[in-house]
DNA sequence: GACTCAATCAATAACCATTCCTGAAACGGA
DNA sequence: TCCGTTTCAGGAATGGTTATTGATTGAGTC
C-alpha cells in the first residue's frame, strides 16, 4: 500500500474509534494483492495463508469495519457473492455472468446522477450503484466456439 | 390486466415454448395485485390465498421462468430478497435501508448509458442495473423523533 | 510489570433466500 | 387412450452471510 493511503486509512481508524488491528491490516492488505474485486472468501483464503488462525467470519467483520469506516467498497452483483474493492474513486465495473471475473469500465461519466436522483425523489438517497453484467471476451469466444 | 398486456403475455409464451399454466397465471395477478415490487415471498402469500397447495419453489420457478421470457423483471438489492416488478419501461427504483420499501423515482432519464458503457468495455454488455438506496421520508421522520 | 475493562477474536451454530431433487400429476399430440 | 414431455408440490439441501459465545488481546493506569 502507498504511504499516502496508508496515513489515510490510521487517520479513518483514528476517527471512527475502531482499532486497526493485524487482522484487519491483513485483510486491507489481501485486497492490494487480489487482482480484480475479490469475495470474502478471496480474501479469506489469501489472508488464510499467512495466518492460518483466522476464521472466515472475522474476514466478514473485517471487511465490513473497513466498508463502515470508508476504506473499501463493496458490490452486490446478484447470484454472486459480494465483491471488495480498494479503490474509492467513482468508476463502473462489469461482471461476467459465466466466469464471474470483474473489470473496470473506463471512460463512463456518471457524474450528476446521484444528484438528479434526489432532486426526484422524497427519499433521502444514500447509496447509488450501477450494477453492469455481460460475457467477457474470453467467454464469449468460448461459447461461439462450443 | 389490460387486455393488450395479457395478449402480450400469451404472445411471448407462445414463442418460449413454455406453457401459460395456472400457476403462472396467478403469480402474474399476484404481481399486479401487489403495490410496490413484491418479493418471492409476497408473491407466495398472495398466491397462496387463493391456491392453497401452490409451493413456494414453484413461485420461484414461475417467476424465473416470467423473467426470462420477458414478462417481468427483477432487481436485486443486496442485504434484501429479490423484488419482481410488471413494469418493463426503463425506470429507477429507490429501496428504503430501513423499512425495504420500493418507489419508483420518476424523471431521470439514463438514456444511452448502456450504450456508452457498451463503447467502453470489450465485454458483451447484456443488462444493467440502478440500485438505489436511501431512507423513505416515514423513517427519515421516525429516525429524527427517536 | 501487573491490573482492569472494553474491544476484538476464533469457532461454530444458525439464518434465510434460493435452488435442487424426487416422484406425482397434468398436458398435448399421435 | 396411450406416451412422452412439461410442470408441479413437497421437502431437503445449498451457500453466502450473520449471530452467538467464551477466550484473547490491547490500551491505559497504577
Amino acid at each position: 500500500m502507498p504511504e499516502v493511503r496508508d496515513h489515510d486509512i490510521r487517520e479513518k481508524f483514528r476517527r471512527s474509534g475502531y482499532t486497526l488491528t493485524s487482522q484487519r491490516r491483513a485483510v486491507l492488505e489481501a485486497l492490494s494483492e487480489a487482482r480484480g474485486h475479490p469475495s470474502a472468501e478471496d480474501v479469506y483464503l489469501v489472508v488464510k495463508r499467512k495466518n492460518p488462525r483466522v476464521a472466515l467470519g472475522t474476514v466478514y467483520q473485517a471487511l465490513s469495519v473497513l466498508e463502515e469506516i470508508g476504506v473499501i467498497e463493496s458490490k452486490h452483483w446478484s447470484e454472486s457473492p459480494t465483491r471488495y474493492d480498494l479503490n474509492l474513486a467513482p468508476h463502473l465495473d462489469i461482471r461476467c455472468v459465466r466466469c464471474g471475473d470483474v473489470a473496470e469500465v473506463p471512460g463512463v461519466e456518471m457524474d450528476g446522477v446521484e444528484e438528479r436522483i434526489q432532486a426526484n425523489t422524497p427519499y433521502e438517497v444514500t447509496r447509488t450503484a450501477m450494477l453492469i453484467e455481460g460475457l467477457c471476451p474470453k467467454c464469449a469466444g468460448e461459447r461461439n466456439g462450443a
